[in-house]
DNA sequence: CTAATTTGGACTAATATAGTCCTATTTGAA
DNA sequence: TTCAAATAGGACTATATTAGTCCAAATTAG
């Protein structure tokens, strides 16, 4: 299937928000009430882009969150990358793969799906937070 | 995730095997043999791309699939929409969707995604058989 | 008649995604 | 110095999707 997880849909969301509060930090409660974003779910998404550096947070009363990149330094790609792990067309694409393809030899595609793969990863790699503000 | 499924994998190998073999027929069980596909998987899939007019099948002793296209008249778009139903970026861009995003509303990030949405198809619908032949 | 084949429904298993629950930690302010 | 508002994060459950299996029927050449 092609799609964009719920969590990247919903982080899109949220840096869009957070970039249109001028600056003031954003709470997960205030993006999760007015977005209508599950709060739970939400916090980790969050919690993962500050991790990767996307956000800044403050933990405490008054605490929330702000943006630590321009949104034209943030790029789809590799928010699905943070968030829902590596893109890969066909399941002997994954960069990552520690099982190999049960297909291996019989398989009479490999290099077109390779090709794809790379169009594919261009698609998003061209595209930036800004695109969505 | 953004990943080709099995069956259109599997569809695309079959296909190929079919455009190599010199317009005789071909079983479902060769094409498993050979290429390590499960056969009851397969042989869905052969059927639906059969009731989609892709190909053409002879049943009982010496019976077999052949192709009813050209390579260049198969499009990728139309494989995956055959065979894992339509293609969305997101939950929202469905053709066919009966339950409304729930977001709706509260979405900002509509617009760019059904933008997005066309890219990818466009991605898809330049993508032949022809390509993986 | 029989074996090879397509046809197709119903089911199960495996995997991935989405969402929830709970507790700890941090911090500003009454 | 306590309290409430936040982030932080592990563990779990539920749901949906994809992959694969099983079984029985229909077709047809020899």
């Amino acid at each position: 299937m092609i799609r964009i997880s719920k969590k990247v849909e919903y982080a899109l969301m949220a840096l869009k928000f957070i970039s249109q509060s001028d600056n003031k930090l954003v709470t997960a409660r205030e993006i999760s009430d007015t977005k209508k974003i599950p709060y739970d779910l939400l916090s980790k998404i969050l919690q993962k882009l500050k991790n990767e550096n996307i956000l800044l947070s403050n933990q405490g009363t008054n605490g929330g969150y702000s943006l630590n990149k321009r949104t034209d330094e943030i790029y789809l790609y590799n928010l699905m990358n943070m968030l829902d792990g590596d893109i890969a067309v066909a399941e002997c694409m994954y960069e990552t793969k520690e099982k190999d393809c049960s297909l291996e030899d019989s398989c009479s595609i490999k290099s077109e799906v390779a090709k794809l793969q790379k169009e594919v990863e261009d698609l998003f790699k061209n595209k930036t937070i800004s695109d969505f503000v």
